[in-house]
DNA sequence: CTTGACAAGTGGCCTGACCACCTGATTACA
DNA sequence: TGTAATCAGGTGGTCAGGCCACTTGTCAAG
């Protein structure tokens, strides 16, 4: 199989996260992929000339990046690799810095509209179709905030994976999943779910007629509505301290 | 803060990942800040009731997050927590997500668009000082291809850093990675380096007036040109196969 | 006072072992 | 014959203990 026995072994780091990296190099390459299983630990042991608490280490490394999950007695396997759950670490980074909260929403703010403008020179006929289906669908469901607030998500993600690039469409998932709180809040208020729905129906016309600058308008416009909400909520005391130094 | 909130509590986590978490959140809970010593492996072991592999698996995990610095011989560290390094695992979210050079280059453009706005807002007198010295710099490397492109990197990547949203500069970071190859080739013709260094020298003026639609503007029309080159390169083939779907 | 060697502390890594769980094959029974 | 109970092997989960390599502070020699 393998004569040469590649790493490009970087010594930086311990023998344990080069493993993550080799398993992981596996994954980008193609040889290993969702829902495969890895070689039992012993025999990636001996493969990778370590020994298996070394190994352990990098499927535990792997674990909590949400890449690989082992099952007790049965064998380590690939996840779905669904980019929000890839992105889940950042979570942490969220417990400890809050305003990022804004910065976060910030980047969202920028994918979405030029996400929108992207979609209305790509976007497919049926999928305009489905957007106005999912409108109406929210405009019934005004007054049921959990339902809401499904058929909202769900329509964001569509108008970022009508942009056509999936690059986008999973830097979206994986700040959106972590902005769902905070939308949770702000779905909370009725008069908010009213003049969102408004908004959404300016954006899927825009998109209907094919109109960039105008969908790129109307998601501008939307965001920046709620971004104003959010900056409310926890902005300004965590906004200050933006110049972080230790002691 | 938010009473209700708390985690699902997974249980079915491994020993390992719940110690990580109790690591974690004594640095959540202010009780570790950055720099600050962890108690040695076996004192941790003995102290979470567990094996010190174990503690070392939950060690591990932390290093790779960037949370945490061993070092050989000299104890294990909190590192300076930063939220660009907290970041990175987006990085292996973009090297398995199936893309062209286009796709990521795309988004590179909207995101440095979009922070050449922002810095135009937030820019501080040293950070512009600190460009015009590199634009100087760059002037004077204009016949030095491999020079060049290193004080062009360091440009691009300094406007977004004025953005003063960490995860901009955390997204960059990972797409300009990514896309290094391609700028070599694109660096390689001398004509472009002139008409680059001009269109960097109209961004950095704009950023000096704090003219954000000017920023904007300057810097789209800079990745503009670029894409356009990029376009040639390797554009058609690679466009076609836009339509992925998942069986 | 400076400098060198030494010893303790600490992370890095390994061997080997036992347990818990899952799976498939084999066996016993209806 | 067919179905159910059993069992053995494979696999992850965890632990104990040990050795090595590196760092750091101390203490003795200069």
């Amino acid at each position: 199989m393998s004569p040469a026995r590649v790493f490009p072994v970087l010594q930086k780091s311990s023998v344990s996260l080069q493993a993550a990296e080799a398993i992981k190099s596996l994954i980008v390459a193609g040889e290993l992929g969702s829902g495969d299983a890895l070689p039992p630990e012993r025999d990636l042991a001996v493969m990778l000339g370590i020994s298996r608490p070394s190994v352990r280490e990098a499927i535990r490394v792997l674990t909590a990046m949400n890449v690989v999950e082992p099952r007790h007695g049965g064998g380590t396997y690939v996840t779905s690799l669904d980019p929000r759950l890839l992105a889940r670490p950042i979570n942490f980074l969220l417990q400890i810095e809050p305003s990022t909260f804004l910065d976060l929403f910030e980047v969202r703010q920028v994918l979405e509209v030029a996400a929108a403008r992207l979609a209305a020179a790509r976007i497919s006929e049926e999928m305009v179709n489905s957007l106005e289906e999912l409108v109406a669908a929210a405009a019934a469901a005004l007054r049921q905030p959990a339902r809401y607030s499904e058929l909202d998500f769900e329509l964001h993600a569509k108008v970022v994976e009508a942009a056509g690039n999936p690059i986008y469409l999973s830097l979206y998932e994986s700040i959106s999943d972590l902005l769902l709180e905070a939308r949770r809040r702000t779905a909370r208020v009725p008069a908010a779910r009213d003049q969102d729905h408004d908004e959404h129906v300016a954006i899927v016309a825009a998109l209907r007629t094919r109109d960039g600058d105008a969908a790129a308008q109307a998601m501008h416009d939307h965001l920046e509505r709620m971004r104003r909400v959010l900056d409310g909520m926890f902005g300004e005391d965590d906004r200050a301290p933006r110049q972080k130094e230790h002691s």
